[in-house]
DNA sequence: AATTACTGAGAAACCGTTTTCTCATTGCAT
DNA sequence: ATGCAATGAGAAAACGGTTTCTCAGTAATT
């Protein structure tokens, strides 16, 4: 438990205070503390050893004011309810916090004038980029990120095209999940999945395929699409076992329906992964952990498109090239016992 | 879509324009703007006008610097994962921005140093307060906060006994619970819940014991304590139901449990809502809506806590006066089919 | 007519840093 | 000795606001 209690003492130490202790200018101090400047190296020294004794620590408002640079920027989310995006929020903050960068949470639900009231009070408060980020890449924010005085980031949710955009893998982490599939021996593998009117939806099915057509060994049992539930699992599972070929690998959309797909076998008596091995996609632990056996399932590395959105927002800010588009993360499979 | 695109054109507008446009003095701009000093009303009328005109926008930087107020917030996690948060820091940034209070986000995890580096940052950007939140209501942050020189407001977790805290009101919540059952007209009510180390599972229990031990007419089944999954749940309906005597309202210490009792209790045949009546808690809608019949539960009001746990910190930073101690916010009870 | 009270507005200081000049001093080569 | 470049440090002007104080002018009172 770190202790912050020398901060009880009353008054803040200014420049000033250092100067004269140190019976130098500001002007000088204040090179010596930022390593600008020229002056014997014994005086910066001896500066900053009485800041360190006076416990300086220089206001970051002032600093600013005069750098024309506050090291802030401003996080817009419409997502206050799902577990994608806090991961995502986690990432950005500690990955900003190395660089001095502290990060302003907006929360804005889908509602438009909050959501530019928010980015007024942004702009005010001189933040140097902004990142937006949402619960679904096919959705934009409700407001218009562009033609603002201040770079913009988007993570994991829409951004125009000649904006930034990161996003998972979602075909990468589907293949993924199918080779795993090919490579355990299953040789007719299925995909249940979600609503078509997702976009990831389609990119892990589309991925799916692909890499089913493109192996010679496993053959592609087809796609399911339903809805993010282990109800909707048992009917899949219903209609699948009504045929007279039956799947020996499937690949679910979410960890909720792969969930639900290893309960509906257990029902019917068959073992997992045994007789069917089963890969989930979100390696939402909650889920994932207490399925029996824990789940094989694709994890979206979500901190860390957090972390690579607020550095690319940083590079942004420090007019360094970013290269525009869509950025796809790669995603990892986590292999469990499923 | 709100449109932003005025902050296309190139340089910001300071007060030394409204005030050469408006042919004042920037004091007298300021105060016109600020609805402070004394001057004519026409003369005040005229300088907003110009400012309105101009789209002048305050640099908040340079007004925190003379007014020793940053209009910001600290607000500290360490919850990178869970769904509690999320509601929380939503509410607490809704609440907030009414009072053109911006928030500054810092995810910690439990890394005590990271934690402290956070609110150095912080303090070097002079927040006016900090806000602390976290997963659960018995655990604090790694970090002391006491003893700086701004107000802290704790937000489920744990804060110190001289400190202000908000938390839901977990026993208030069990009771709702427990007098809906009776309600419907259920007399054996039996309650699972999750690990006794858990403070919020004492809480409930210890509220759904008293309610049934002061109710006439309804029976108290006993409390089963395991984990928070469906596994679980499966377990223990197996074990009260190879009593003699089976319970016909059921309240469960969260949603998932409560999903997988309502399904233990399908696979064997018993109705819900008809043979027995549940109840969840936490109103986690994935789950809540999802489940079939869905379920009755208790909502924490999470975004609320967030919103009075903001406000409450306004006013500290107002020196207005807070109670000390534990504020416990109503929880409400949703009704569904279950 | 002289004194007093009030009104409206501006000058200047300030908040805490950074940064651009300026300048005296020193060391070195001519 | 003289000129010149390099060195070390400070004065002062930003940055964009707010606030205190002053003061000229007008209105009201004696």
């Amino acid at each position: 438990m770190a202790s912050l209690s020398s901060w009880v003492s009353s008054e803040r130490v200014t420049i000033y205070d250092v100067a004269k202790a140190a019976r130098v200018s500001t002007a000088t101090a204040s090179k010596a503390l930022n390593d600008s400047g020229r002056m014997a190296q014994e005086t910066r020294d001896r500066i900053k050893r009485v800041a360190l004794e006076l416990g300086f620590r220089p206001n970051s408002l002032a600093r600013s004011l005069t750098r024309k640079r506050s090291f802030t920027v401003g996080l817009l989310t419409n997502d206050t309810y799902g577990r994608f995006t806090l991961p995502v929020m986690a990432g950005i903050s500690e990955g900003l916090i190395d660089h001095g960068v502290s990060v302003f949470l907006c929360a804005v639900e889908d509602n438009s004038d909050l959501a530019k009231t928010h980015v007024e009070a942004m702009l005010d408060k001189q933040v140097d980029g902004i990142i937006a980020t949402g619960k679904r890449i096919d959705k934009p924010l409700p407001v218009d990120l562009s033609g603002l005085p201040v770079p913009v980031v988007y993570a994991l949710t829409a951004g125009p095209s000649d904006g930034v955009t990161l996003l998972p893998d979602d075909r990468q982490g589907a293949a993924e999940a199918v080779r795993h599939l090919i490579a355990q021996g299953r040789r007719r593998i299925a995909h249940i999945t979600g609503p078509s009117d997702f976009k990831v939806v389609h990119e892990r099915a589309l991925a799916c395929a692909e890499m089913l057509s493109a192996a010679t060994r496993a053959k592609d049992m087809g796609t399911l699409f339903g809805s993010w539930s282990e109800r909707w699992s048992h009917q899949a599972i219903e209609t699948l076992w009504s045929a007279s070929e039956k799947p020996d690998g499937i690949f679910c959309g979410n960890d909720q329906i792969a969930r639900g797909v290893v309960d509906a076998l257990r029902e019917r008596g068959v073992s997992v992964p045994r007789d069917v091995s089963i890969v989930g996609f979100d390696n939402w632990e909650i889920v994932a952990k207490e399925t029996r056996p824990p789940l094989t399932t694709v994890d979206m590395n979500l901190k860390e498109l957090g972390r690579q959105a607020g550095l690319a927002l940083v590079r942004l800010v420090n007019g360094e090239a970013v290269e525009k588009g869509v950025w796809k993360l790669p995603c990892s499979l986590i292999v469990r016992s499923s």
